[in-house]
DNA sequence: CTTTAGACGAAGTATTA
DNA sequence: TAATAATTCGTCTAAAG
């Protein structure tokens, strides 16, 4: 279960042609509902992220209680309206995992949410949780398909004991943060942690305690990843964003990202992309836009065209 | 005055003994 | 558990524009 939650059908069957380019490589950003054509760094506003509902259902009954035409899920119903259930049909709707591992995967993912469904004192933690989720995943302004799978997330550390002795409110965070890198849109720790009831301190802690012990594979946040909302911030040009992707990309062969600060890869190389595209920004713009300090921009980018030898005007 | 460069120690993280 | 290495961060100083 690499990926337990994909995108929905309609989302991707909702293939577009970019329109600068004529490529189809589209980097979502879901948090902005834009995507940014890898090829050519145009941005297209998303009309996909409209056009079905953003979630994921796992059965049918899941799908007609989720539909926006009725009432809103309530929490006093937590355990029906706002419950992730996975029905007995191996294979999920992305068609992905149909055999094997991924079917064996469900299983175990059905056999834990049975599991946590059936103790009435989850139910308890679970509506507490869930409010705190609602709250927070609002005010960080997540998408909803994220917020399913954190929610997927907590509940699958709650089945597996890892909630207790330990705050609700931090691994409710801890779940929304996972979630984030699950979907490929990662945000920084300290973003969530400005929005949670949580120090950042114990928030990492919650989030390493439920990468070890509830067997969530997120990947690793991506320079990538952060490059597109970095951008947007600073209105760069296409051709910049273009310019630090395969910065980025050259980077990551030479094996100098590894251990770093993803988001400060990103704003070193929109750094040095702006210096050669000619569509500059300060050290300063740059390090507030990427979330960390001038410092680190400075350090990435000398030790990048140091490594990468690129020539700087 | 603003931007950039670099040095220092403090703090948090990951790995190893 | 303790020690070690590598990293980011805040602050400070200095130079260049």
């Amino acid at each position: 279960m690499v990926r337990q939650v994909g995108y929905p059908i309609n989302q991707m069957k909702n293939e577009r042609v970019c329109i600068a380019c004529g490529c189809r490589n589209f980097y979502r950003d879901p948090v902005r509902g834009e995507s940014i054509c890898t090829s050519c760094g145009c941005v297209a506003t998303g009309h996909e992220l409209n056009t079905g509902p953003e979630w994921r259902a796992f059965s049918a009954e899941e799908w007609a209680a989720r539909a926006r035409t009725g009432a809103p899920p309530r929490l006093t119903i937590a355990d029906k309206g706002l419950s992730t259930t996975i029905g007995r049909s191996y294979g999920d709707a992305s068609r992905y995992c149909t055999t094997g591992h991924g079917r064996a995967a469900i299983y175990r993912m059905r056999k834990w949410q049975i599991r946590s469904w059936t103790h009435g004192l989850n139910l308890r933690n679970l509506k507490v949780a869930f409010v705190e989720m609602n709250r927070l995943s609002s005010q960080l302004g997540v998408p909803s398909r994220i917020k399913e799978t954190a929610a997927f997330i907590y509940r699958r550390a709650l089945a597996k004991r890892i909630v207790r002795g330990h705050s609700i409110d931090g691994m409710v965070a801890a779940s929304i943060y996972l979630s984030c890198r699950v979907h490929e849109t990662p945000r920084q720790l300290d973003e969530i942690a400005a929005h949670a009831k949580v120090e950042r301190k114990s928030l990492a802690r919650c989030v390493r305690l439920i990468l070890r012990g509830a067997d969530i594979r997120a990947p690793l946040p991506s320079a990538r990843n952060f490059v597109s909302r970095i951008s947007s911030d600073l209105s760069l040009e296409g051709r910049t964003v273009r310019k630090a992707l395969s910065i980025i990309a050259g980077a990551k062969k030479t094996g100098i990202t590894v251990g770093k600060h993803p988001s400060g890869i990103a704003g070193a190389s929109l750094y040095i992309a702006g210096i050669v595209e000619d569509d500059r920004r300060t050290q300063r713009e740059i390090a507030n836009a990427s979330r960390v300090t001038e410092v680190t921009i400075r350090n990435r980018y000398k030790d990048m065209v140091r490594k990468l030898g690129i020539i700087l005007e």
